[in-house]
DNA sequence: TATGAATGAGCGTTCATTCAT
DNA sequence: AATGAATGAACGCTCATTCAT
């Protein structure tokens, strides 16, 4: 079925214009006319792959997140516990040059996440699925005894959670107070004290 | 003579108005028609007092974070070290019913501030002053034993920053899961750790 | 396949819809929508066709002395010397009913050349083209002994112009005092007095 | 009457600060608001003196051609002849620098005269008053032998005039081309051509 | 399916004019 | 008379969406 295939890698070739543009001038950029000249195809297309310009920017968002959780599936893997956290939150939650552009898509769709449903619905699917990740990650750091027993590891996941979602904000606003080095020494300070 | 009004106030009556707006419908909502009729008061006359939508957004944000800054200066008056913290982020980074029309028009703000220049300024401005708040009191804590002499106030109050920063975030687009009670019981574990 | 259109035609709709407004109200009857409603189409699509209203009126400028040009030209190949000259200035400077609209556009094109480069650019290229065609026909009159052989053609060229612009310009604005036969008897007398 | 005083006095500040505007930015530029502020008066004033825009803007062109005519009538009595002519349209048909601004905004009033009424009646009050002066100067010379006996002063003033508004024209639109000098010689040349 | 022309509601902003003080 | 706040129609321009080809 060589026609769906093409049909996903359109999707695609837009939604990674629509992502260039938003990183590149907020959402006000993403007008469809520039999608469709920034992916280099033409303007009607675009409504036979999109039924709307919400629908063009959920495909994008989801499209810059995969990335992102199949690292976060692959750091699991590799690593574990105390010690996957580490990983994962410096290579994912950091922003730096090259993390700018994804990060700038991610604050615009929490944005719209904030006002509009299905976005909402969408961030809402997201973040339980990292939420559970890190929870595994903090069992089993407790099972092999890096963190104290006593801790709820769902609270804790929440806690760690929230400390990256933070940082993620200021390192977009702020590079200059919070340089990728600073939230680096940000993760470790707060795994640290996990630690105990 | 002229017309005798208060050009402050109408300036407030239209701030208020934004805020309404913002926090109904977002920034999309935010029309210049919009907030007149908000208002109650003539298109035309916006400007008035305003001499452009950027003009009117920014002085709605001061509006809005003006109180709060105003109660971190009182909460720094009435308690201190530990406490005083403890007592402002419960009361401040907090979203509740009460608060969640700040928070949206917050979050509508850095989405702004990640895109245009005078708004990050503006959010540089605020948060240097908040920043100097925190390790003012991390400072007192330190000074009366609360906290490990150890550690560097100005990073802490980086770390407790972010994490009050990313606590707001999750608390207006997951009241669901971080309710205030959770934001609560996050912010106080958080000081635990401190503490030591 | 697309919507099949004539491009340059449908420009031409719009900038002869142009040319009748402004001859009708002056500029300031020159709106976007007034022009769209003049041509018969939708306002939306006269900015599928121009980029600005600057654009719409500079095509629409370009078109209305394209004609006169073509004149000009005509009028190098059929006659020579003084008589084509005569013929030309007769033909082309000349403000009856018929050209009205057209001196009109070009006194509205003037004053915006006056105080936009973009528009003085223009009007400088434009002149300069009638300018040599001027000398050269002052040239082919002396080389057959019409004229004085000791006269600068060009600066003689240039002479001619401010005359013939003076004459559009009081035959537009006064047509009770400088009816075409006047104009026409004003043209014949400069001429006259070169002819020696 | 201190009062009537005062009030012309008013109404010329006005009217000046309007022509500043005009030769500054064009009729686009001349707006209530400006005009008064350029004229350090209050805006609501403004209002006291003129009935609209329209009257302020013929109260500032009367006011700036009026300085012009004043001047031909004093080289109407200084000199006499086409030597008066010549001094008359060097000094006042040539635009320079220092005649820019008189230049722009009797242009912009042309291209006013050409649709509105009030304003057409008013140049050819204007053009006609100039009509007279330089007939009366033709007839002068002619008496005085200066001239062709033969010629009819009534149409050589008319093309004189002509050819002044073409120079003045050019010499606005193309100062590079129709530099003071140019101008100066266009004119010595055309009255060398009368002068026989 | 692909294309880009067509549409018109909506945007921020300007502005002459009116009017209460 | 003097002031400047109030008004709302009109402007140039943008844009998602529809649709004829």
């Amino acid at each position: 079925m060589p026609k769906i295939v093409d049909h996903e890698s359109q999707r695609c070739r837009f939604a990674e214009a629509a992502i260039r543009l938003v990183a590149r001038e907020g959402l006000e950029g993403l007008t469809m006319r520039a999608v469709a000249s920034e992916a280099g195809l033409s303007y009607g297309s675009l409504f036979h792959y999109f039924e709307s310009k919400d629908d063009l920017l959920m495909h994008a968002v989801r499209h810059s997140t995969s990335q992102q959780t199949r690292r976060v599936n692959e750091f699991s893997l590799k690593f574990s516990g105390l010690k996957a956290l580490e990983q994962l939150m410096c290579d994912d939650a950091l922003v730096d040059e090259s993390s700018r552009e994804d990060s700038l898509v991610w604050l615009a769709f929490l944005y719209k996440a904030a006002l509009k449903e299905p976005f909402a619905e969408m961030h809402a699917e997201l973040i339980s699925g990292w939420l559970d990740r890190i929870e595994a990650l903090l069992e089993e750091a407790r099972s092999e005894g890096e963190i104290n027993q006593a801790l709820s590891t769902r609270f804790e996941a929440m806690a760690l959670w929230v400390y990256s979602a933070g940082i993620g904000q200021q390192g977009l606003l702020h590079p200059v107070m919070f340089p990728p080095r600073v939230q680096k020494k940000l993760i470790t300070a707060y795994l640290d004290k996990l630690r105990k």
